[in-house]
DNA sequence: CGGCGATTTGACATCGCTCAACGCTCGTGG
DNA sequence: CCACGAGCGTTGAGCGATGTCAAATCGCCG
């Protein structure tokens, strides 16, 4: 079950497999749209808007983030997106972005133009698209509950208990370790809180021995208590049928 | 362009037609749908789990919110629902709801069959649904930057104008004025601060000049100045077609 | 080796929380 | 009609969590 896919179809039907059955037909319809294969550096922004043909994309390789300049000047990273994710649905509809997209590590992308994704929606596949904005749009609401209703360590906690499990669910978990290549800076603006703290909250628990980081890699040493640390309870990310290890119960 | 009313297909379509332009068929499908109009108390969960018929619902008359709540017993609203707002609709594609929906003042609601909704996504309405879904997805992410990247003053004044935006948006707004509903109690739990900060903050906003709050009145006597506190910039409430004046310029 | 960015740590300042008290309004029951 | 209590709003005082500033260290790359 270790998914390791650099071909986007095979990803999507993957990822949508997941969501719903789909037909052959459905499959078909999802091999037979064109993507354009995308190769970009680290720290870009993924322009969309400007496209004269508007398209969409999924994430095929790579780590990025959504983020928002506040009036201040400050940022605050909205969502991270893991290979398999197609940050833009959310401005699918809309004529424009209110938000940026940006690689945080070099990336593979592959470009879905906007009408080849309608046929998709026609075709059957407007459930698992739904899905997939869906689940997008829990994690985004978590967030909120993050942000808002947890201290600095809880929330970096929740934070990495949330990335665990999804880089689980993509199989980019090896043992108990993932790589997770973004400074503390980044980390800070995805949580809101400063540099300085985000130091002391990983400090505090790589002291309590709940966690190891050493450069890119990762390492979730007592997945249940950095859960309970966070109270994270993996239900919203809404795996809908392959359950990883995301709800770590006592024994 | 008022529009308070209490018909449910109307009060759809109205939606819908800000968002795209509908074809007489399409008008119809929305009108043939049975909808089911239903009267709550306040501050009552509006319960759709557990019906053995899954229904979603469109908020006709009153004031909702969505909340979940922490491993810590604290709440976070993560929503608030204005009439003509679909809550669930993000549950939609999940057995379950990760969030509760309720009341917080006594409303009206019109629920309609998910295999209703579903039809009315093979029928054309799919953009129109997409759109509605998104577009609270973006509230919640400007919901992140509040609370990821504001002080609790600044929050506050954000949350103040996007109702403000939001009202007169579906018409309810009359001068400078809206009703409001809700306790400062709820509005710390929206905002992730303490019902005691809450209070300061109104109490600075209302010395400011910006602001009165008298029972459930809210008025916003500077929108200009609020905005400028608060960092508001209305883009993402994705009013399609119809632009409140929620982008206010200085002169 | 030198330099730059990231991490780490300490000292101090500030924001927002908690606790506590008081007032106001409204509904209820005597 | 009045007394009372409950819930909400308001305010003050003290404290704790987190931000800011500054400096040292580390690691990597040229």
């Amino acid at each position: 079950m270790l998914v390791r896919v650099h071909d986007p179809v095979q990803l999507l039907s993957h990822k949508f497999r997941n969501i719903a059955e789909l037909s052959a037909e459905e499959l078909d319809a999802l091999a037979a749209v064109p993507i354009r294969v995308v190769s970009m550096a680290a720290d870009q922004s993924i322009v969309i808007q400007d496209d004269p043909d508007p398209q969409s994309f999924v994430l095929i390789q790579g780590l990025a983030c959504s983020f928002k300049v506040n009036g201040d000047g400050s940022r605050q990273i909205v969502a991270f997106h893991l290979p398999g994710d197609m940050p833009d649905l959310l401005s699918l509809g809309f004529g424009r972005a209110d938000a940026t997209i940006a690689t945080m590590t070099a990336c593979t992308i592959g470009l879905i133009r906007n009408d080849h994704l309608r046929e998709l929606f026609a075709k059957g596949l407007a459930v698992a698209l739904w899905h997939v904005l869906a689940a997008d749009a829990a994690i985004t609401r978590e967030w909120v509950v993050n942000l808002g209703a947890r201290n600095s360590l809880s929330r970096t906690a929740h934070l990495l208990s949330e990335l665990f499990a999804r880089m689980q669910a993509i199989g980019a978990v090896k043992g108990d370790s993932f790589e997770l290549p973004i400074t503390q800076q980044e980390l800070g603006d995805a949580l809101g809180i400063s540099v300085v703290h985000v130091n002391r909250s990983l400090k505090t628990l790589r002291m309590q021995g709940l966690i190891s980081w050493v450069g890119v890699k990762v390492s979730i040493l007592d997945r249940v208590a950095l859960a309970e640390v966070g109270s994270f309870v993996g239900d919203y990310l809404h795996f809908a049928r392959e359950k990883p290890n995301a709800l770590p119960v006592r024994k």
